[in-house]
RNA sequence: CGGGCCGUGGCGCAGCUUGGUAGCGCGCCUGACUGGGGGUCAGGAGGUCGCGAGUUCGAAUCUCGCCGGCCCGACCA
């Protein structure tokens, strides 16, 4: 490609409006565009890169055994009732001329699994489906460029089989495969336990890249390798030694106390792990009281994991009143009808001479022992990891990282299959659900993430596998007859020996071709001057590193494309 | 959904308080010089000031409504 001939807009500003360094340079380095919220256009050298990023998915998909499909975008509405999911918030509807209502598709798990009712015998599986479609959600806060979109490509694949065994086998299949997508692109995941959430099934895994960018915490043992999202994650307490405190909890008046923290600075009070956080959560329309120790936070996703609800909200100051008699800020366990559910975190656990709210105005309990005084429904890990406890494996320091999620597979058993009827025969002419894993990538957050992890001050600094180009000619004065001639000649052997190369033939001062081929994160640079050409030299540059060594006219092509066979992977 | 900020040539911004010919830098075009790190000089093009209504002799500027975008929190298959 001439640089000439190309469309790669390149600003010399960042944006204004980007936060993220990889939204910033996507948009800089001219490879995406804004069209609205959360919608972008890829410009060619960000497609070059999706390209590739996507070939990589397919060769090691392909490896495993899976078979490309194209499926629709467009959904009849009927077939997310089905599955017990048509009523979505994010997902962007519409309808036919003739009044039909349809859906843009979230995700391809109804499709496929429409797909697989062709499937009569058990003789046919395995199967292994997949493919790359855009994906609709209406997201309430698209952000960070490319990271968190609300219409983008995802690779998305789906397993099929008669048995638990053949699931495991698969869910492993690629969970390696996806490992090696994932180097092959550059990018250093952490694969973690995640909670499955709305998806159903028993088992997940999230890819997970640190960087300031993401969203999502995840707990790490540097020691034994135990990860986890921040969802899920857990630590291992140390012993508690409590006094046995008084025979019954005694009462006691905390005139202006509202929060833990008024009530550790309290004359007579507790410190803050030696309270109980009494919260009310309404689960589904059920009020419930959720317990922790006073210093931990509630993880809402395990609250709705472990209770079971499809929705959890904090009640109102009415409905808290109307359970306990008492305003949030004096709220506690003791002596709560039976019929409410308590669920706790083992941090409190056979604890003793507790303190909590009195559920009367003001007022608090001291001496309370919790297996004794309070009816816990059930005990349940909610509370928030915090950075520095210890790894519930190893009990080695946790270290909380921020990261975005690149891929994400799941065990989902047969939750759609069930929903939607793709059964099939067992050796005993038996019918039986197919047994579905579900793994995705999404390829656009993947180049953003790579983005994230692989720049400088100067701009993009391209894996060679995922690159747009791997090799950029800079004539330094096109108007140069021998400049000029010597540049095409290397573009041309470049391109002869397969390597992407483009040829900065503009006639524009030299400052400005350096500048631009470093932002845009080529990872090699031929520069091609006078300077050199008077010793019948030219200067090979690597981004990475910003290494410069000299090479002879007639060398460098060979040489070059040695290091970039060396570096593709 | 709660809170905050912002919409002015392609990009980054000023002008708005106190209404009166729409400005700056970069980029772009033409020419010349230049050519190893966003070079110099000269000339030039380009704007419904987000949209609509209102106030006014007159609105980028004041008022009301709407639309769009960004950030924080909540939420997130």
């Amino acid at each position: 490609m001439r640089w000439t001939q190309a469309f790669i807009p390149t600003l010399r500003d960042d944006p204004a409006d980007a936060e993220a360094a990889s939204h910033k340079l996507l948009v800089r380095a001219g490879y995406a565009r804004q069209l609205s919220s959360g919608i972008y256009s890829l410009l060619p050298l960000g497609f070059r890169v999706a390209r590739k990023v996507e070939a990589t998915i397919r060769a090691e998909l392909e490896k495993i055994g899976a078979q490309e499909f194209q499926l629709p975008c467009m959904h009849p509405s009927e077939i997310w009732e089905k599955s017990g999911r048509g009523a979505i918030a994010e997902s962007f509807r519409l309808q036919d001329r003739h009044g039909a209502d349809l859906i843009l598709g979230l995700t391809h798990e109804e499709i496929f699994t429409w797909l697989a009712r062709e499937l009569r015998s058990y003789k046919e599986l395995p199967q292994l489906w997949f493919q790359f479609q855009t994906k609709f959600r209406d997201e309430e806060r698209p952000k960070s460029g490319l990271l968190r979109v609300r219409e983008f490509v995802m690779k998305d694949s789906y397993s099929f089989d008669l048995n638990e065994e053949g699931l495991d086998l698969q869910f492993q299949n690629h969970f390696d495969a996806y490992r090696r997508i994932f180097e092959r692109c550059g990018l250093d995941t952490i694969a973690v336990e995640a909670s499955s959430g709305a998806m159903g099934g028993s088992e997940s895994v999230e890819f997970m890249v640190p960087t300031e960018a993401g969203e999502d915490w995840v707990a790490n043992c540097g020691m034994c390798g135990y990860a986890a999202n921040i969802e899920k994650a857990t630590s291992a307490l140390p012993e508690a030694t409590d006094e046995a405190g008084a025979a019954s909890p005694e009462q006691f008046p905390t005139p202006g106390v509202r929060t833990i923290a008024d009530l550790a600075g309290f004359e007579g009070g507790a410190p803050a792990d030696r309270q109980i956080k009494t919260l009310v959560y309404v689960l589904d329309e059920e009020p419930a009281l959720v317990l922790l120790r006073g210093d931990h936070d509630l993880v809402e996703q395990k609250l709705l994991d472990a209770s079971g609800a499809t929705a959890a909200r904090p009640a109102g100051d009415d409905e808290i009143r109307s359970l306990l008699g008492a305003g949030a800020g004096s709220l506690g366990a003791v002596g709560v009808s039976a019929d409410v559910r308590i669920l706790a975190d083992p941090a409190l656990e056979s604890r003793t001479d507790m303190t909590t709210g009195a559920n009367l105005d003001e007022h608090h309990l001291r001496g309370v022992d919790v297996g004794r005084d309070i009816n816990i429904t059930q005990w349940a890990d909610l509370r928030e990891v915090k950075s520095g406890e210890a790894c519930p494996a190893c009990e080695h320091a946790l270290e909380l990282k921020k990261t975005v999620e690149v891929g994400h597979i799941f065990k989902l058993g047969t939750k759609y299959s069930e929903a939607l009827g793709a059964e099939v025969l067992d050796e005993n002419g038996k019918k039986r659900p197919v047994i579905m894993g579900s793994y995705g990538i999404g390829v656009g957050r993947a180049v953003a993430a790579i983005v994230e992890t692989h720049h400088d001050e100067n701009g993009m600094i391209w894996p060679m596998n995922v690159a747009p180009f791997e090799v950029v000619v800079t004539v330094v004065k096109p108007k140069d007859v021998e400049c000029h001639e010597v540049g095409e000649r290397i573009y041309e052997t470049l391109q002869g020996a397969g390597i992407d190369v483009l040829i900065d033939d503009r006639d524009v001062s030299p400052g400005v071709k350096f500048k631009d081929a470093e932002l845009i994160g080529i990872p090699y640079r031929i520069t091609v001057g006078p300077k050199g050409l008077k010793d019948g030299k030219v200067e090979v540059f690597r981004r990475r590193g910003a290494q410069k060594r000299e090479l002879p006219v007639d060398r460098v092509a060979d040489a070059v494309t040695e290091n970039v066979l060396e570096e593709r992977r």
